[in-house]
DNA sequence: GAACTATATTCCGATGTGGGAATGTAGATA
DNA sequence: TATCTACATTCCCACATCGGAATATAGTTC
C-alpha cells in the first residue's frame, strides 16, 4: 500500500471517526451507526472504501458484518506508523473522544468486550 | 487547524514530495521544479493549495518566491505528529529518497545552505 | 520604459468523491 | 416458504480536485 493511499484514506472525517473506533478493537456496522449517528448507508460507504483499499477487513456473522483493522503483524510500516499517530492525535480531539465514551457504553449495554455478537454469548445478538 | 484538514493536504503524491522537500528547510519554486521535474503550474498550485491552508508559509525575496514550513513552534500537535511520522515514512520510500538526493545535488550546485537566493550570496540568482 | 525572469492565476475539461433515496441481498427466524 | 434484520449496492446529483494551456503579475535588468 502507498503512502499516498493511506492519507487518502484518512482525509475524511467519517473514516477518521470510523478508524479510532477501529484502534479499540473489531466493531459491526450497527455499532458505528449509533456511535457515529450517521445514516447507514453512508457509514457502509465509508467502510467500503477502507475495505476496498485494505485499511479495514470484514467478516460475516450472522447477520451481522465485524469490521476490524488488519491483523497488527500484517500492517505495513506506514500502516503502523499512521495508525499510532491518529490514536495520539485523537486522544485530544473533543470528537473523537465523545466517539470512544459512547462506545464505552454500548460495550456495556450490548456486547461484551471479546464476544461481539457470538452466539454463544449471553443475549440474542444486538440491540445497540 | 483540524486533523481531517491536514490529511487533505497529505493524500496528494505531489503535496507529499514537496512538504518532504521543505522538512529539510525553505526552498524556492525553481528548487521544486527541478527536484520533481513536474511542470511549474502543477508545483505551483499545489504550493497554493499547502499554504491556504497553513501548512507552508511563503515570502518574496526578489523574483523568487521562498517556502517554508510555519515555524516549529507555531505548529499544532497534530501537525507536528503528522510531519514526523511523514519523515519517517519518507525515509523508507524510494522517490523521496531520490528527491532528496536530486536536492542534496542541487543545494551544492546553485544554493548555499541558509543562503538561498540572498542577494549577498555569491551568484546572481539561482540557475538551477 | 522594454524586455526578461520567476511565479501565480484563470479557464476548461476530466475525474473522483460524498451524500441520500431507493433497492438488492445474505442470513436468521417463524 | 415468507418475513425480518443487517448491511451493501445502485442511481443520481452536487461539488471538489487535478491537470494543462494560456495568460497575468511582480520584480529585475537593460
Amino acid at each position: 500500500m502507498k503512502l499516498v493511499q493511506i492519507y487518502q484514506c484518512l482525509c475524511d472525517e467519517t473514516r477518521l471517526r470510523l478508524l479510532n473506533l477501529l484502534l479499540r478493537g473489531p466493531l459491526c456496522v450497527c455499532h458505528f451507526q449509533s456511535v457515529l449517528d450517521e445514516p447507514q448507508v453512508k457509514i457502509s460507504k465509508h467502510l467500503g472504501y477502507l475495505k476496498a483499499r485494505g485499511l479495514v477487513t470484514a467478516k460475516r456473522s450472522g447477520n451481522w458484518m465485524i469490521y476490524s483493522l488488519p491483523a497488527e503483524r500484517s500492517r505495513t510500516v506506514e500502516l503502523k506508523a499512521n495508525l499510532a499517530c491518529l490514536q495520539d492525535c485523537a486522544a485530544g480531539n473533543a470528537l473523537f473522544k465523545r466517539d470512544l465514551a459512547r462506545l464505552a457504553k454500548l460495550d456495556l449495554a450490548c456486547a461484551p468486550v471479546g464476544a461481539l455478537h457470538e452466539k454463544s454469548a449471553a443475549g440474542s445478538g444486538c440491540d445497540c
